[in-house]
DNA sequence: ACCCCTACCGTCTGCTGACA
DNA sequence: TGTCAGCAGACGGTAGGGGT
């Protein structure tokens, strides 16, 4: 951006005319020739005019921009938050000065996977309208990038079909761009891997997670190779490969103990609990849950997923003074972290425990179905009409024990697709 | 009416080279 | 070395025109 231009800009934003600028400065005309880039004024008049504006005299380097740029990518790609937030506040400041648009869509861009870590989705809608506004401007690389990060954000959100459609595009222009950058092609491997898991395509999960793997392995990322385990895990579990299964979550298990990933290990423990309890070994299952909440003292909502899972356990087990006692901390750190899926599932749970009775069926009816039916979880939806279907089996009335299970048979046709 | 741009002309200033 | 003319560029003033 040439001095000129800067000043109209700043003088702009301040709402001041040309002749307010001017007055013991120079002549409006001149400001004009300025402002115009008609003429080079000396230093003297634009300090005065700086000084004025309460501006700075220092020009932006628009190469020194590229490349904090790219450290800030950097930061992105490894999820490195406080290095992230720290490049954010070092670019954003010099945004306002810069006319080359090539440079102003990488910042849109790279703010949009910016908002993605700070687990803001709302935020990038606006910076997605830009981009799309002059897409057609963009270069591969810079199409790489968008369709990267636009299908990462619909992934977090959960819109898994528009992930998958973004993230196809970005495999697309990943050759096209000539993205040389293996951590890159990993990453992008890995949301697509993450994507065919929530889909159930895991044939292509699987294949798309193994390409991730051999390229993390070759960069010696750790972390993400035992995350790409676990991954794999779960995709020959739920093709019942549980021998396979094992193998990854071992895996998982090995490197996440090596490099003290403790998060990971409450999640592999978990994943083994649940592989057990599939086999009906509940006993080996409850050890494994229980192991895992060893892991799990700060992360609340995985601890939710783990006690609810000891609950049906327990519960499977007739079991039922364990299955209260895990219920009433259920339910109180449900409450506590306001998390109504769980704390309906819970709830549930607490019937099924106490007595089914009618204040179950409205419960049932009129709160956790509708709440599961509008948020939109097939899953739950399924699961909790199977067996509102099959207590309306065992108390006879088998015309509702029909509705139900219907109901349930409608989910999982739409969970397998069909 | 107001803001801004542009053209044109005039003044001022600093630099350079010629000359006494 | 001092002076002076010539020149280029910075800057100012005015007028006219376009856009809102």
């Amino acid at each position: 951006m040439t001095i000129g231009s800067k000043i109209r800009y700043h003088r702009m934003k301040k709402n001041l005319t040309q002749e307010e600028l001017a007055t013991g400065i120079l002549s409006v005309s001149y400001l004009s020739k300025i402002e115009n880039n008609q003429t080079t004024a000396s230093t003297e008049v634009i300090e005065l005019l700086c000084s004025r504006l309460g501006i700075s005299l220092i020009q932006n380097d628009d190469e020194t921009l590229k490349k904090t740029f790219s450290e800030w990518n950097r930061a992105l790609l490894k999820n490195d938050c406080k290095e992230a937030i720290r490049l954010y506040e070092v670019v954003s400041p010099q945004i306002i000065d810069i006319d080359d648009v090539t440079l102003l869509n990488s910042y849109h861009i790279l703010m949009i996977r910016y908002y993605i870590l700070l687990k803001d989705y709302e935020s990038p809608r606006d910076s997605i309208r830009a981009i799309e506004k002059g897409y057609k401007n963009l270069s591969d690389k810079l199409r790489f990038y968008f369709h990267k990060f636009v299908g990462n954000l619909h992934y977090a959100r959960g819109s898994y079909e528009e992930s998958n459609q973004h993230l196809k595009d970005a495999e697309h222009y990943f050759v096209l761009g000539s993205i040389l950058d293996t951590e890159e092609k990993a990453d992008l491997f890995y949301l697509k891997a993450l994507t065919f898991v929530q889909l159930r395509k895991h044939a292509l999960a699987i294949h798309y997670s193994e390409e991730a793997l051999s390229l993390y392995q070759s960069l010696y990322h750790n972390k993400r190779c035992s995350e790409i385990h676990l991954l794999l895990g779960v995709c020959y579990r739920r093709i019942q490969n549980i021998s396979e299964a094992i193998i990854h979550y071992e895996w998982a298990n090995e490197i996440s103990k090596n490099i003290e990933y403790v998060v990971m290990r409450g999640k592999v423990e978990q994943n083994l609990g649940y592989l057990k309890s599939m086999e009906n070994r509940t006993e080996e299952a409850i050890a494994h849950y229980l192991k895992s909440l060893e892991f799990k003292h700060d992360d609340h909502d995985s601890k939710l997923t783990t006690i609810l899972a000891l609950v049906k356990d327990y519960f499977k087990l007739k079991r039922m003074d364990e299955a209260a006692s895990w219920l009433q901390e259920g339910i109180f750190l449900s409450k506590q972290q306001k998390n109504t899926e769980k704390y309906y599932e819970f709830r549930i749970y607490g019937y099924a425990v106490e007595k089914l009775d009618e204040e179950f069926e409205c419960f049932m009816k009129d709160e956790a179905l509708p709440y599961f039916e509008n948020t939109g979880n097939p899953h739950l939806l399924a699961q909790y009409s199977k067996f509102l279907g099959n207590y309306y089996q065992e108390i006879r009335k088998y015309k509702y024990a029909a509705h139900y299970l219907t109901k349930a048979n409608v989910a999982y046709e739409k969970i397998i697709g069909l």
